[in-house]
RNA sequence: GGUGGGGUGGCCGAGUGGCUAAUGGCAGCAGACUGUAAAUCUGCCGGGCUUCGCCCUACGUAGGUUCGAAUCCUACCCCCACCA
């Protein structure tokens, strides 16, 4: 490899990730490491719509399927997850290529979370039991007065984090942010994925009639049958919960690609503007409008020109 | 043909003489976000501008009453229900 950096590759869902993961192996051997907080549970294959068998064939994924629906898994765990795969695929002398829409697990991956302490999960889980039935400005309150430098922003589970650790680690937060900053596990070489809105929305579309032709209903009922819980962790992908909906009553079936669809939207519209704004500078960025293998293409080749 | 109900901003839907560019909701746009992140939360949202303010255009259409109308009156158009 010419030098030590890792590839990068984000975009919002449906943008054409993994097919131009797919073309990219056509330039170098690669395995990809998925940063996805939806696909590491264990089936729901379609309706997170997870690389088919088939490409997974060509392309060794990693970091899906890890866990049941219902189990928690966090940006701490999948930075850890993959700071071990991707220094074992380097070790094989393959390229590791990170795939993903997911930015908060990029972020923990990239520059690394602080060194959070261990907490007793059985306080946790009690505590989280309060803070769920709290409203979003008792939550900012309680979290502003155990963190003073607690800025408020973002939404209650942020707050609950901030009450979450300053409770059970005795010490704030924002100390802990401070004073405890984690490392990288490698340097990063972005890649941002983006398209114009018309483009994006229309693959959108596209992608979730898909999904349901492909059985996505049937796949969550043979889930819930087989006693996946109806909510929970990995049960709140967006479809997952439609699907739920239109099983249990509460959304008529001919509403269901719509409300997918939506969904989505809005979910490839928080993406857009984390990754727009969060990465920093020194991003590629590429409009994926162009062919999966244009994309491919234009990589490999800015890989050539900046490792020259 | 008759009777009754209804036509409100992209959509749904409040509003029955001034405090209304018009409550809400949805969709959309912009943004925040270091272990729930496909989550959670914030702002904007008729148009234009010199945007803590000003101007224009708006509540089916056309007139009318009034100092003043989405709100009252008249005619017409369209939709729904029931009666023929």
């Amino acid at each position: 490899m010419a030098d030590a950096r890792t590839p990068i590759i984000v975009g919002p869902t449906a943008i054409g990730k993994t097919a131009v993961a797919l073309a990219l192996a056509s330039h170098w051997p690669l395995e990809v490491i998925s940063a996805d907080s939806r696909q590491v549970y264990i089936g729901l294959d379609v309706a997170t719509a997870k690389p088919t068998a088939r490409e997974r064939e060509r392309v060794r994924h990693h970091l899906l399927d890890r866990i049941k629906p219902g189990d928690r898994y966090s940006a701490g765990r999948f930075s850890r997850d993959a700071s071990l795969v991707v220094h074992d695929v380097r070790a094989r002398g393959v390229m590791p290529v990170v795939v993903g829409g997911t930015g908060l697990y990029v972020r923990a991956f990239v520059e690394g979370l602080f060194r959070e302490p261990p907490m007793a999960e059985d306080r946790r889980a009690g505590l989280a039991r309060i803070t769920a039935m709290m409203d979003h400005a008792t939550l900012v309150r309680w979290a502003g007065r155990l963190d003073p430098e607690f800025a408020g922003g973002g939404g209650k589970h942020r707050a609950a984090r901030a009450i979450e650790v300053a409770l059970l680690t005795g010490r704030p937060l924002s100390w802990w942010q401070e004073s405890a900053a984690g490392h990288g596990a490698v340097r990063p070489w972005f890649v941002r994925l983006t398209a114009p809105r018309p483009v994006l929305h229309q693959r959108i579309r596209a992608r979730t009639e898909e999904l349901v032709r492909r059985g996505l209903v049937e796949e969550v009922a043979a889930a819930l049958a087989d006693g996946a819980p109806a909510e929970g962790p990995g049960l709140d992908a967006i479809g997952v919960r439609e699907a739920v909906a239109v099983l249990h009553g509460r959304l008529p079936r001919d509403l269901l690609v719509d409300a997918i669809a939506t969904a989505t939207r809005q979910y490839a519209k928080r993406q857009e503007t984390w990754f727009r704004h969060q990465l920093g500078a020194d991003v590629l960025t590429l409009d994926a409008t162009r062919s999966p293998e244009q994309v491919a293409g234009a990589i490999a080749a800015a890989w050539e020109q900046r490792s020259a």
